[in-house]
DNA sequence: GTCTATACGACGATAGAC
DNA sequence: GTCTATCGTCGTATAGAC
């Protein structure tokens, strides 16, 4: 018997019921397939190695995705949706009415945070977005778009404000930025530093660049 | 008969004889092999595709390289090398005594020049470090270790002449601007605009940030 | 739900003809 | 220098026992 499909019947957001033992061991295998997949790329990424950081055989796998690449879609696409979400979070929690910066900068520091948090499933761990067959990269890009939307809304409105400099288009203004925050998955963990200064420096980059003020 | 080890007897910078047909047909293989490198991936990397891409057959690639690790880490190498002799270039171009924030943007521009010109073999398609086996890891830090050295002396002087931020630790910055630079590579190339706009927008965000001026 | 066993296809690498 | 042919290995996927 095999459960591969749909994540058994259709299970929503809002249903709250104690997961299962399948749910428990589909999310080890995610998270183990995050993991591969982030330093081993799309290819290199071996079911053996996935089910051997899970703690199970291979072929156990399909009894949960139906085939490799469904379970690597599901890693990326909620790779963006959870970065997604953390970006939106931090962005509502603010208080009403704050200046559009702000927003950026809320949106900088929520976004290096999810890299730096949940880097193997985030955004970052995504430029796999290259390899993944032709179907899967569709997919991603769709996914993306959403994600997109959220900080070209935010950017368009501090141009609009005049908080942010208007001689830039603001989508390449979004991958100037949200690039320079991914690059830091790449970075060597010893280059890194505290977290919290990490964080700030960041914000500082991106608000005011290079020049002393 | 093959040639694999060492390019032919030892081959340097300074012979500037003509190039035998196997000189060509190497470069033809190592483009074709940075080509396919820099969109699949480490393990998608096949050397069928990569024979195809430069005209020949599989088997025949094993008279230029002994395996396909040695293309591997020829192309890898040689995306750094030339990188850095771009930016070293454009550095050495400038008048004697540019300023050093002057410098630190040469080499913004030429970095970023050598991404959207040999992408493909840049430092930038080498987001694959993480993918590669660990000898082949070790010889590439080795070659960015130099590059970045380039970097970290330019960064060092601008900020000790207090035309760079000094409440920043150099190699971080350092970081944070090339990385911002090599996500450029993952752009859609639809987003990329005109190449001169596209350069001088980098020089502009790197050196003041988001903020009008 | 997870296991073992196996069919099957790819891909890297070598040998030898041309 | 490049080809064709072939061997060996490894990884995906399936079948069926437990």
């Amino acid at each position: 018997m095999t459960n591969a499909g749909a994540t058994t019947p259709a299970r929503r957001r809002s249903d709250r019921r104690a997961p299962t033992k399948s749910d428990l061991t589909r999310e080890r295998i995610v998270a183990a397939a995050a993991h591969v997949l982030a330093r081993r790329g799309y290819a290199g990424t071996k079911l053996s190695d996935i089910a051997e950081r899970a703690g199970l055989r291979a072929g156990s796998l399909y009894y949960h995705f139906a085939d490799r690449d469904a379970l690597v879609d599901h890693v990326v696409q909620q790779g963006v949706a959870e970065t997604e979400r953390h970006v939106v979070a931090a962005l509502a929690a603010l208080p009403t009415g704050s200046d559009p910066l702000s927003r950026l900068q809320a949106a900088v520091r929520a976004h290096l945070e999810a890299i730096l948090d949940i880097g193997d499933v985030s955004s970052a761990g995504l430029q796999l977005l290259r390899q993944l067959p032709p179907e899967l990269q569709r997919r991603y890009r769709a996914a993306q778009r959403s994600y997109g939307q959220v900080w070209d809304d935010v950017i368009r409105a501090g141009q609009t404000a005049g908080a942010i400099r208007s001689d830039m288009d603001p989508v390449r203004l979004r991958l100037f930025v949200i690039g320079q925050l991914n690059w830091v998955a790449e970075w060597p963990v010893s280059a890194r530093g505290k977290r919290a200064d990490l964080v700030d420096e960041a914000v500082e980059l991106v608000t005011h660049g290079v020049v002393p003020r």
